[in-house]
RNA sequence: GGAGAGAUGGCUGAGUGGACGAAAGCACCGGUCUCGAAAACCGGAGUACGGGCAACUGUACCGUGGGUUCGAAUCCCACUCUCUCCGCCA
């Protein structure tokens, strides 16, 4: 959520910023609900401290034996009324500002592309190149198919498109894989592991910025209200919701692995085949709540993070600097991962990072003591993927096949593995 | 699912409808004392919003939302959450 105080102070920084992610400008129309409530909430204001002595004189005045008159007693019923109108008028307008609120996205860094679609994301750097196989290879759904490690037929069958199963192997290490990043985010990075509810009430998604706005990719309980989580983003954010932490607890840094659920309502009809867009998926997910000043050190850092299991699984990878019409609603500043897959030979992203600045914190009233007596304030929070399952998955089985069929097993997992190469039929 | 109890400041915990933003204790911060510390004593500490250049000042906040009243932490209604017991259950 933007600063109503922002927006008053420098209204035409937010139009611009707003613009530049290609967002109708709304700025206008919230100062003059703002005005508009500062004038009620003034007034009765004023109102209600008139009422409040009146009716400690009354107090003291029917302590020593003295009922108040009828005349006085009619004067304070009219000044309730009165008091009960402005608010009324007051909370309307509150309410509609809040809603507009929520209805804008964060605003860009001043250092972010300015663009409004994917053809405005810069290269930020490349790690390794396109890599050829030497032979025929596989796409992964054919690949996977043939070692028998991926069931998409009976995926669909239990719970329809982009829906999958895997089998031994192929369960074996995705679940390797997260053991293996959750290992080396909490050993090396210095991430405390969580476990979290998969599934969260209505105010939690607001919090984090995927309701009321993204309804559409959310799946959703009516009975009790409860969505289920698109990424361990939402419950982590969350975590500190309505919150003061006290004095030098940041920066805190969490890693959870959670299975995410998107709709992909939008994308109908985009990537059918295989694993690259499914309703259901793994992730480990690093997220940080730090001081303000330190954010934009803290995302390079974050970002570092995310590309440290690349270069160990052996990917070529590049990072995309995310343009202003691209990036994520709560993002002020977004690097993706894509890593090279050489079977359907395409750059496949892994990991957004983002840098959120205060617009979570200030939309699930997160905030954190700088110091012993300071005042609360809003810390900014960061989020990474470290990295998604699938299309890791999808890389490795892709890259590392075999002229046989087989796929080698990257040498940082055969501990969590337990063998290193899954054989062809 | 059934029965009961509860929700007050960072924590514990008082609070006959009128002097209550709220006793007391703990924790915390500052000071006195001390070579230093502990103890003791004195003092200070909530959050949000409005107005003001500022000192400051006004309003709201006792789980949430309504209601009664001139006036609600206190009375009434609804809801949410927590805890205990019983049942069921991985």
């Amino acid at each position: 959520m933007i600063a109503i105080d922002q927006l008053r102070r420098d209204p035409d920084t937010v139009r611009k910023a707003l613009d530049s992610r290609g967002e109708p400008d709304s700025v206008a129309e919230i100062l003059e609900l703002d005005a508009a409530w500062r004038h009620d909430r003034t007034q009765a204001d004023e109102i209600r401290n008139q009422r409040n002595q009146v009716n400690r004189d009354i107090g003291h005045a029917r302590s020593s034996g003295q009922p108040p008159s009828p005349e006085v007693i009619e004067e304070m019923r009219s000044l309730g009324r009165k008091v009960d109108e402005l608010e009324a008028s007051a909370q309307k307008a509150e309410e509609q500002i809040h809603e507009m609120l929520l209805g804008l996205p964060n605003l860009p860094l001043s250092d972010v592309p300015v663009g409004a679609d994917t053809d405005s994301n810069r290269i930020y750097r490349t790690e390794g190149a396109p890599t050829e196989l030497g032979f025929e290879g596989l796409p992964h759904w054919d690949l996977a198919e043939r070692l028998g490690i991926i069931d998409f037929q009976r995926g669909a069958k239990l719970s329809g498109s982009r829906f999958y199963t895997t089998i031994g192997a192929g369960a074996r290490l995705e679940r390797a894989l997260i053991s293996w990043m959750l290992d080396l985010h909490t050993s090396q990075h210095g991430y405390t592991e969580l476990a979290l509810p998969a599934v969260v009430r209505r105010d939690v998604m607001e919090g984090s910025g995927n309701l009321p706005k993204f309804a559409d990719n959310l799946y959703h309980d009516e009975e009790d209200d409860l969505w289920l989580i698109p990424t361990a983003e939402v419950p982590i954010t969350n975590l500190y919701r309505d919150e003061i932490i006290p004095p030098g607890q940041l920066p805190l840094y969490y890693v959870a692995q959670t299975p995410c659920f998107r709709r992909e309502k939008a994308a109908a009809g985009r990537d059918t085949r295989g694993i690259k867009r499914v309703h259901q998926f793994n992730k480990v997910e690093m997220y940080q709540f730090v001081e303000p000043d330190s954010s934009a050190d803290q995302l390079e850092r974050l970002l570092g993070h995310a590309e440290e299991i690349c270069r160990q699984l052996g990917f070529s990878w590049r990072v995309l600097e995310l343009c202003t019409g691209d990036m994520g609603f709560a993002a002020a500043k977004t690097y993706d991962i894509e890593v090279w897959a050489a079977g359907c030979q395409e750059w496949l992203e892994v990991s957004s990072c983002s840098n959120c600045t205060d617009f979570q914190a200030r939309r699930a009233n997160i905030r954190y003591r700088p110091e012993q007596g300071g005042r609360p304030q809003f810390p900014h929070t960061l989020n990474g993927s470290g990295l998604a399952l699938p299309r890791v998955i999808i890389a490795i089985l892709e890259n590392n096949q075999q002229p046989d069929g087989s796929v080698i097993i990257p040498e940082v997992l055969r501990p969590y593995t337990g063998f290193d190469r899954i054989h062809a039929p």
